[in-house]
DNA sequence: GCGAACCATGTGAACGTTCGCATGACGAAG
DNA sequence: CTTCGTCATGCGAACGTTCACATGGTTCGC
């Protein structure tokens, strides 16, 4: 007859009552010592399962100072970038034997980072990895290092977009620069001159750094950089872009800084009659699960997220062993149909940018 | 000079001895009991800052045997609803101060479900939420309470389409029944009187249900029920069953199980020259992000992920109190620019299906 | 001016585990 | 037969908290 009060958790001494034997055998049986011996194992081991016992995992930290836990701090924004990096965490994680503690941040709030990571640092985390897209966070990250006296016994990773080294943070970098160099490239070999970017919001990084990407890869062959448009990452603002474009006269190619971007400028170009590719060129960033379904699928830039993943928590249980593998995750670029080369006719001729 | 070895951490009694106090009073003060003089609160603050202190969540969680964790496991598929469901469930946890602890299951696996919800049980997490779109998962979950010991002491909340109950667990259903119904009156209510489903894939839940919906709401409107064409979620499976449309003659209408799947039934169109909505109208479900920039704007049925992680979160910690606010979350129909009045001409007149 | 009530603070135990060491049994080597 | 090593097992302490209760000092009411 179960009684009404909620039944205790069993612990090892119960399931060593059981099995007629010392707390401390059940233990060993538990942690797979070999110290132990066969009979006694499979008395323990039936006690086991008869008493439903699992161990309580916070005793464990408590004695042994390590919870196997990670805490992962992730944007609240809906980007494909920041949620693909936080599955990818998860998964290497999973592998290495831990557990993740997500934790969502509010928007754009300094506060908000700060109180998220001194959360986690309450909560008994072996490790802590800030996915930091935005500028204000990274700057933020960049300070843990030296501001927490908590960091110091702590490993924070830094998963951005910008490899500069920072006091007390490992951190692991994607090569977007690069993704978007590659982008403009292909643009470049298939002809197109004039080639306009529509930016992500600056106030990221990715949004900077893919611009920087554009910018050098265009003066690199000597081509004029035309003014880059800024959009907000919203699907709406790459609307906005794709009106304007059609308004100020066409590129010959544009590299948008999300699909999502790109889609919406798509959609202003079809309903303004403008055609894709054949009257201009669209490349976008991401290659969201979406991209391959637009109309004409999207040639776009893929980042390896699980590669990232995995490259956070080996940096982040190496410890502060030495920062080797410190080399960027290299993007890869998907070739579509939203590009085609640049219709004949006009000579090809490298442009030279004044001075 | 910092030592070799890694410092200690801080612990109450180390602050205690700083503040001149016993750790008893140290204690009262970072849970703000009120029984404390405010001299010595001003001393006791000061010395955490000196220490660096924070409280050790192992010690905690071990003596009041309350982790402050709430377990999410969720599908490790990259479909929009149960990303948003994570999201939705991680805000509110963070609201109740509690962390969460996510665990992205391997598609498809029994196995996977299983040993996720037990390294659950064995983490010390005050409760779990279940995330189970797949049919399978719905089924196995359902039989935790009944088949796992340690269930009886941790609850269980399930989010899944599905309101059936289930022993020991509970449930929190999105009525994406109801969501379907809604597209389908929708598409009526214009005029259209063939309207084919282009279907998920029925190992999951939300699949089936959404094609129940819509055969529900044809045969209430004694509307013939069309063979539906059966897709698997993907992109690739959308343009296929737009092909598929194609040859064999557009219906009025589609009603499309998800917005990746209407956008690759849609590029199937495009390509075709079928125009939307001019020559068949397109419904789609979850109202991704994307789905506004679609070449028309997609008219799909949003369902609202926060209010459903709010309520899954509030029958975990109301615990098994009674199960009255089991009302289902109620899904909203957007209407954008894919669906149109069918062109006059023919009576819209009700046909009644045979039999 | 004395007991009651109140307040700030301190003490001891407990939570469930792991770690280091002690114990006793047994067999092998001397 | 002794001595030592090996093996299975047990015991006590410690980890850093919270909880229930104890203590001593101040203030109140009669």
């Amino acid at each position: 007859m179960p009684s009404s009060t909620t039944p205790k958790q069993p612990s090892l001494h119960d399931v060593a009552k059981l099995a007629g034997c010392s707390y401390q055998t059940v233990s060993r049986v538990v942690n797979s010592d070999a110290r132990v011996s066969d009979a006694t194992r499979e008395r323990v081991m039936a006690a086991i399962a008869a008493t439903g016992y699992r161990r309580n995992s916070a005793a464990r930290a408590l004695v042994t100072a390590r919870a196997g836990v990670i805490g992962v701090v992730t944007d609240g924004s809906w980007r494909y970038g920041p949620m693909g990096a936080l599955y990818g965490v998860e998964e290497a994680a999973r592998k290495a034997g831990y557990s993740v503690l997500m934790s969502v941040r509010e928007r754009d709030s300094f506060k908000s980072l700060e109180s998220t990571l001194e959360a986690f640092a309450d909560a008994f985390v072996d490790g802590i990895v800030v996915i930091a897209p935005l500028r204000t966070e990274a700057a933020l990250t960049r300070q843990v290092g030296s501001s927490f006296s908590w960091a110091r016994r702590l490993p924070v990773v830094m998963l951005a977009p910008d490899p500069t080294p920072a006091d007390g943070v490992l951190i692991v970098s994607e090569d977007q620069h690069l993704g978007a160099r590659l982008a403009t490239r292909h643009l470049i070999r298939l002809g197109h001159r004039t080639i306009v970017h529509v930016a992500g919001s600056q106030k990221w990084l990715d949004g900077s750094v893919r611009l920087e990407g554009w910018r050098a890869e265009l003066t690199a062959h000597g081509l004029e950089v035309p003014e880059p448009i800024f959009g907000k990452w919203t699907g709406q603002s790459g609307y906005d872009a794709g009106r304007r474009l059609i308004k100020s006269g066409l590129p010959d190619a544009v590299f948008a800084a999300s699909d999502l971007m790109a889609l919406g400028m798509m959609r202003a170009f079809h309903e303004a009659g403008v055609r894709v590719p054949d009257d201009v060129s669209v490349v976008g960033f991401d290659d969201h699960e979406f991209a391959r379904q637009f109309s004409p699928p999207l040639t776009t830039v893929r980042q390896d997220f699980r590669a990232l993943g995995h490259r956070c928590l080996e940096l982040l249980l190496a410890g502060d062993g030495e920062p080797k593998l410190r080399e960027p995750i290299r993007p890869r670029l998907l070739v579509r149909l939203s590009t085609r080369p640049r219709t004949a006719a006009e000579p090809a001729e490298t442009v030279v940018t004044s001075g």
